[in-house]
RNA sequence: GCCCCCAUCGUCUAGAGGCCUAGGACGCCACCCUUUCAAGGUGGAGAUCACCGGUUCGAAUCCGGUUGGGGGCGCCA
């Protein structure tokens, strides 16, 4: 897996890495990461810490490759940052020249684009024309007069060149319709398709596994590496991830970012299962999977061709399974940074059991827990008196109803979900009210919301105190509410 | 414009010539359970397998074409 730290790490490129990892594991390969920041402009460390942080996340453990971070590589073929391999870059490039595959063009941008033009008012496929292959040594001590700086372009054979993907089956390309692409940059910092087959090489890859975006670059790499006499790795391109337009997914359409979905509480396994699917199946009616099992059944040529939309419903539903999966004392560990710093690790152990059944995400813990870390007033707030009122009921009769409540539950002489709901059964009972009825305005005077976890069980972690102190709060706003 | 790739319910998919009156899951709807919301259970709607033509006794599955969609055509990766 390649990525390039130009931004954080993507849905796309989790993806692919997943794949990456899930075929290493199955066949016992080595999985290797290598950073690509050859484009010095716009990679930052603190992309690459995002990518690399996340991928951890993931559980993608890699064989060869940065670990971290700042910290040194593992593996016997580094360095696997490129911005570190610039030297062998440099020999691989003066080797073409000398060879005569390659060759120095001084042609400016904007000659280039005139071409480009030209081209394509003749219908034809956009190409250098190969203009410096025929520079006489006049021509290049006038550049060199002007100290113009040249790009290295690779010449491409005007051949058919036909590559197995391992997903596609044999796809086949004219290469007469490429052009002599620039390897080397005028600032002579190498470009991402040089260096790829360079390292490559060098890393001994033997599968390349990245996205169909790819495939058509991939001719490019097949002729560097015919140049370069280098061994041919088996290249496979895996569909796409789509906006739901059908388009490639995008920052601009959709949430591209995996530290988003980390941060909105998206648990590691359910990303990994989800992201599994988009486009692999087992061929089973089978869904969920750990990572471990998805790496001993995952098959490279069972992968789709056709892209997948990522769909949020979807990815919701398998972390609602995951969160149920957990064990209680896990869950909470995972919870800590979503709920509110009030609620202490008691309570959140207590909490965990009311919550765990009704979560879709870690960040749902938080707004079924606030009633319990913030003040009576401020839970006071989230209510009006009309919330409280069940259809067809009176302020008076509601506010007399949560009296009733208030001092059956106060006579608890243990305050536990047991007692305490006996009690308010048996005072809705003695008032002839549906228990439904008769829970919805205690439920938002204890809790402040409609929706809360279960009544009791909130009560007795809110405390005794708390709870009584919150129902009168509630019965003396309605008495003032009322009509006298 | 040129090149490449793709095509089964809204979505993710099963399907490798007869097991398909096309299966599962998500989502949606209804009912059950129920102190709210979920979860869970049961049932339902939802796909003329993009279209046309071939091959075959038989095609979602094989072949050709059409249409539609996507990707790539950078001194980005």
């Amino acid at each position: 897996m390649a990525p390039s730290p130009t931004g954080p790490l993507h849905i796309g490129t989790a993806r692919t890495s997943l794949y990456n990892y899930l075929f290493a594991r199955h066949v016992g390969g080595t999985f290797v990461l290598r950073i690509e920041d050859t484009d010095l402009e716009r990679s930052t460390a603190d992309f690459e810490r995002d990518i690399l942080d996340n991928l951890h996340w993931l559980g993608l453990t890699w064989d060869e490759g940065p670990q971290h971070a700042g910290d040194e590589d593992i593996g016997s073929f580094g360095p696997y940052r490129q911005s570190l391999r610039f030297d062998r870059y440099a020999r691989e490039a003066d080797r073409l020249l000398q060879t005569g595959a390659a060759y120095h063009c001084w042609c400016t941008p904007e000659e280039l684009d005139a071409v480009r033009r030209e081209q394509e008012t003749r219908k034809e496929a956009p190409r250098y024309n190969g203009r410096c292959l025929s520079l006489t040594d006049a021509d290049r001590a006038r550049f060199d007069a002007e100290s113009r700086k040249p790009v290295i372009r690779l010449k491409v054979p005007p051949e058919t060149v036909r590559f197995d993907d391992l997903i596609r089956g044999p796809v086949e390309f004219d290469n007469a319709l490429l052009g002599d692409f620039v390897i080397v940059r005028s600032s002579g910092v190498p470009l991402y398709h040089f260096v790829v087959v360079i390292d490559d090489e060098q890393m001994e890859i033997t599968h390349v596994i990245r996205g169909e975006d790819h495939i058509s670059n991939t001719p490019k790499h097949i002729a560097l590496i015919r140049a370069l006499g280098y061994r041919e790795p088996v290249f496979g391109h895996i569909p796409l991830i789509l906006n739901p337009d059908r388009s490639k997914m995008s920052k601009r359409k959709s949430q591209t970012g995996m530290s988003e979905y980390r941060s909105e509480g998206y648990l590691p396994e359910a990303m990994v299962n989800f992201l599994a699917f988009l486009g692999w199946s087992p061929g089973t009616e089978e869904e969920i999977f750990s990572l471990e099992e998805l790496a001993e059944r995952f098959d490279i040529g069972q992968v789709h061709k056709a892209g997948a939309i990522f769909d949020r419903d979807r990815l919701d539903y398998l972390n609602g399974v995951y969160i149920r999966s957990l064990t209680d004392a896990d869950l909470a560990l995972r919870l800590r940074p979503f709920v509110p710093t009030g609620v202490d690790d008691t309570t959140l152990a207590r909490l965990v059991p009311l919550l765990k059944e009704r979560m879709v995400r870690l960040t749902d813990a938080g707004e079924l827990s606030g009633f319990l870390a913030e003040t009576d007033e401020v839970v006071a707030s989230w209510w009006s008196t009309d919330d409280l009122l069940p259809k067809g009921r009176e302020a008076s009769e509601v506010s007399g109803a949560l009296g009733v409540a208030r001092d059956a539950l106060a006579e608890c002489t243990t305050w536990s979900e047991e007692p305490l709901e006996s009690a308010a059964r048996s005072a809705a009972d003695a008032l002839g009210w549906k228990a439904g009825d008769f829970f919805r305005p205690i439920r938002l005077a204890v809790t402040g919301k409609p929706v809360s976890p279960p009544l009791f069980g909130s009560m007795v972690l809110l405390g005794r105190d708390a709870t009584l102190a919150r129902l009168d709060g509630a019965i003396q706003r309605l008495r003032a509410a009322a009509p006298a």
